[in-house]
DNA sequence: TACGGCACCGCAAACGTTTGCGCCAGTCGG
DNA sequence: CCGACTGGCGCAAACGTTTGCGGTGCCGTA
């Protein structure tokens, strides 16, 4: 029988937020919360037979009911929201990375909770304790540098699924998703010396972030290998900046030794800085030098000249790593293992011969 | 007395999801959970004598504690979450202006939930509903198009506070944080009257967008008012993209008319794709023609030829945006009035004096 | 008729916090 | 010595879901 009686509203005013429960639904149709609750819930839908389950539904449909994602989350444990830690969202290359895992997550159900670090180890430790006080199901984490390793670990301890990706740190147990940057530095060395370079330059990132050192660790292999000449020179600033990169290719150019007729930055804003440096001292690129930056950034093949480049497939590492966080709480299964994408050389017009070959 | 007996642990596996409560501290400081949760609550604090409370802060903190945020969300209804809908997180403005929000939320204790539409407006509703269940304290909405307005309405009337960035929807009554489009088309045509430029184009983009409707009003305008010839390129595709550009200056250059000496572009993209297909048919700029851009993309200024633009505060917009969306929740303040921020005009090299004066 | 089995649904206890209320032991004024 | 008052704290009811358990009919079989 239908109870009568206290029809709900009347007590809100006009503008006051007004939120549909389980037991209005329940009140209009007729039967307890909890079957409303069973009804509403592919899960346990079929415990309720079908003709006060399509009820409780239209009922629920046309109040305009909404599962409360809070509480449902305090009492199940489970918020289906994820965190994607990043280093600086403007960042053109984790912009297209989060669009990958966020378009991935989206029809799931689960919902990135995105945060930026700016590149502060402190402010990693905050956020990730402001996010594990959330509940968050899942962290995944792109700004990874190589003294965030105890960080990491204490959230593993955490028992929550963590999954590294684009950077890792060596030694860590934890499956990471990231670009093949030793087979990019590779990639970069190859084709300087394909072109003729014998002598080459490396403008190396900061030493704690570790694909800068996986780069630096290809590049310099395959260069040796082949007998040729390398010079050094290592940034101690932030990540893949143009003044860093002038930074560098002044040191170089001011240096006694004759300036290598090949470089390769370790970002293409690097290889950007360096180049205005040189055109500054009348030097022209690729006339005097040649130059392969890294990551490919978006219309970077506007640029004056057209850089060479390693592309690396952001969106596809983000639409995998996001892939996997979905698998991995839908089915609880064991942690999936780490994988590495392979980025490709691009070759624009920023590299050439060297100039005694002509 | 110190309850003893049934102390904590010896349950827990060692991998185990071990999260530590009010009532856990409770026991190890021998008073009622009631108590430890008005100890850590700075606004609750004076409630209890100053020593249990030393006391408990220290048992709390030499266990770990922290506060289930999704607990205290169900109970208090405020979850301390900002939901921001963007529309798409790649674009480089939005991420900018992210980078401005999330920077001023953080350290208010708020979260961003960052959502991207892909510029879909059925996604656009779908996302907001998803939103609504997770109770956000309030919505951002910086993607909003002119067929949004419904759907806006809808969410303003669950009476959560709604502010609109960058773009906003004529005759909607929510607060809109935006750049002075008009004064940016204003600006652009200026400069191309003052170079001399009496025969001009627009490029526009969709017409969807109320931005790019103040940007073809304060331009018209201004050419208008001096007198000159314009005609104008409607774009029919999606904003700013570089083909779309390429697209209507083909149409400009199949017409029977000559070419305007100066253009003004909606977007830089769409004008580094116009002077791309420009060159393809022997034209060079700022030669044979001058364009200004729009939004002053990063890393412009190193394209060729290095763009003349019209620069947005983005970050600031964003950094304001969360700085009144703070200020209303903490003080629940009636809706702030809207506010316009003024773009720049960054003279480079893709403008200059048309040919005829040379 | 008795009884096991089953389908359906209600009951109520959680999940971890917050918070109004009220108890208790002091203290103080009369 | 009594009553009022107060600071400090415990009690328990919420917040809106989920879910194990058990109750109530109803059917079929012995």
């Amino acid at each position: 029988m239908l109870r009568s009686g206290g029809v709900a509203g009347g007590r809100e005013r006009p503008g006051e937020r007004t939120i549909v429960t389980l037991e209005d639904v329940a009140r209009a149709a007729g039967v307890h919360y909890s079957t409303v609750s069973r009804a509403l819930d592919p899960d346990t839908a079929r415990q309720v037979n079908v003709m006060t389950r399509k009820r409780v539904q239209a009922v629920a449909k046309r109040m305009g009911y909404q599962k409360d994602m809070v509480a449902s989350g305090l009492k199940r444990g489970r918020t289906h929201t994820v965190a994607v830690v990043v280093g600086d969202l403007a960042n053109p290359n984790v912009a297209l990375m989060l669009r990958g895992i966020s378009n991935r997550l989206e029809p799931a159900g689960l919902m990135p909770l995105i945060v930026d670090t700016q590149n502060d180890p402190a402010r990693l430790e905050r956020v990730l304790d402001h996010l594990l006080s959330r509940r968050v199901d899942a962290v995944i984490v792109t700004a990874a540098r190589l003294s965030d390793g105890p960080t990491l670990r204490r959230i593993r301890r955490r028992g929550i699924p963590v999954i590294l990706a684009v950077q890792t740190v060596p030694g860590i147990r934890l499956p990471a998703f990231t670009h093949d940057d030793i087979l990019g530095g590779t990639l970069a060395a190859q084709h300087l010396l394909a072109l003729g370079h014998r002598r080459v330059a490396q403008l190396r990132g900061p030493a704690d972030i570790y694909s800068c050192l996986q780069r630096a660790q290809g590049f310099s292999q395959t260069i040796a290998a082949a007998g040729a000449m390398e010079v050094v020179l290592r940034s101690s600033g932030p990540m893949g900046t143009a003044e860093e990169g002038g930074h560098l290719m002044r040191q170089l150019l001011d240096s006694k030794r004759a300036l290598p007729t090949g470089i390769f930055a370790h970002h293409d804003l690097m290889a950007l800085g360096a180049i205005s440096v040189a055109e500054e001292r009348g030097l022209a690129c690729p006339r005097d030098f040649s130059i392969v930056g890294y990551a490919d950034l978006p219309n970077v093949e506007r640029m004056v000249p057209p850089l060479t480049s390693i592309s690396l497939p952001r969106e596809e590492l983000g639409r995998l790593t996001a892939d996997v966080m979905v698998e991995l709480l839908s089915s609880g299964a064991r942690p999936p293992a780490s994988r590495k994408l392979a980025p490709t050389l691009v070759v624009r017009q920023s590299t050439g011969p060297p100039r005694d070959f002509r």
